[in-house]
DNA sequence: CACAAATATATAGTCATCCTAGATATCTTA
DNA sequence: TAAGATATCTAGGATGACTATATATTTGTG
């Protein structure tokens, strides 16, 4: 399972792109974001988002601008790049790959 | 996400759980098993295998055996507690509400 | 006004897991 | 007999998630 191992070590990573794919966001604002679309099921903690945010933009795939939020206060705002846009639907195919394998062993998954 | 990190890492020990809970198998097969019901998508390392074998038998939720295969061939096979039957159907649950969580930030899934 | 709580970013250190790589042994088949 | 499949095991390296902490600003409350 080649990219299985990344798959499953970048479910937070994955996470990340699919909402700064979606708008540029910052670190706190992700948190929150995922807390809330996940009915507060995921609750990121600062110490795995900001290095998580810090790997990707060192890896190209997203970049982050300090940028005045509409409260008038200074933010990060990381934007998804081409790079970015790429790998993620790359990472769609993954795991949607991951699944079907998964259901193979371990039986059906309900809805 | 208390329990969605032990899912995200422990994707490879439930894998294992399921199977070993259909029936008692041996590391060398559970391999096999794994590649084959997933049409070669688990494609399992002995580095990663017999590690988590021997930790989830310190946990107690399988017992290792040295048993004479239909082969004639000495060989361990594992055998899931009744502690691993539990845990096993609590990892479906748990599962079940990563995905749940999964669908709701990033989407439906196809089938 | 003062203080608590929420907002916001950051990192050092710990711990767990996955993989590489190698060791070892038996059995089957050409 | 040799090669390849079967079978188990572990040390060490790399990576990532979390705890804990530091720091600063803003909002809400009494």
């Amino acid at each position: 399972m080649p990219q299985q191992r990344e798959l499953i070590k970048g479910s937070t990573d994955h996470l990340l792109l699919v909402l700064i794919g979606q708008q540029p966001l910052y670190g706190y604002k992700i948190i929150k974001e995922l807390d809330n679309r996940s009915q507060g099921y995921f609750k990121f903690k600062e110490g795995t988002l900001y290095p998580a945010l810090h790997r990707m933009e060192t890896a190209g795939l997203i970049v982050g601008k300090w940028e005045i939020s509409p409260m008038g206060r200074q933010r990060r705002y990381y934007h998804i790049t081409p790079k970015g846009e790429k790998l993620l639907a790359l990472e769609r195919n993954q795991w949607q790959d991951f699944l079907t394998a998964m259901r193979l062993v371990v039986g059906p998954v309900s809805a």
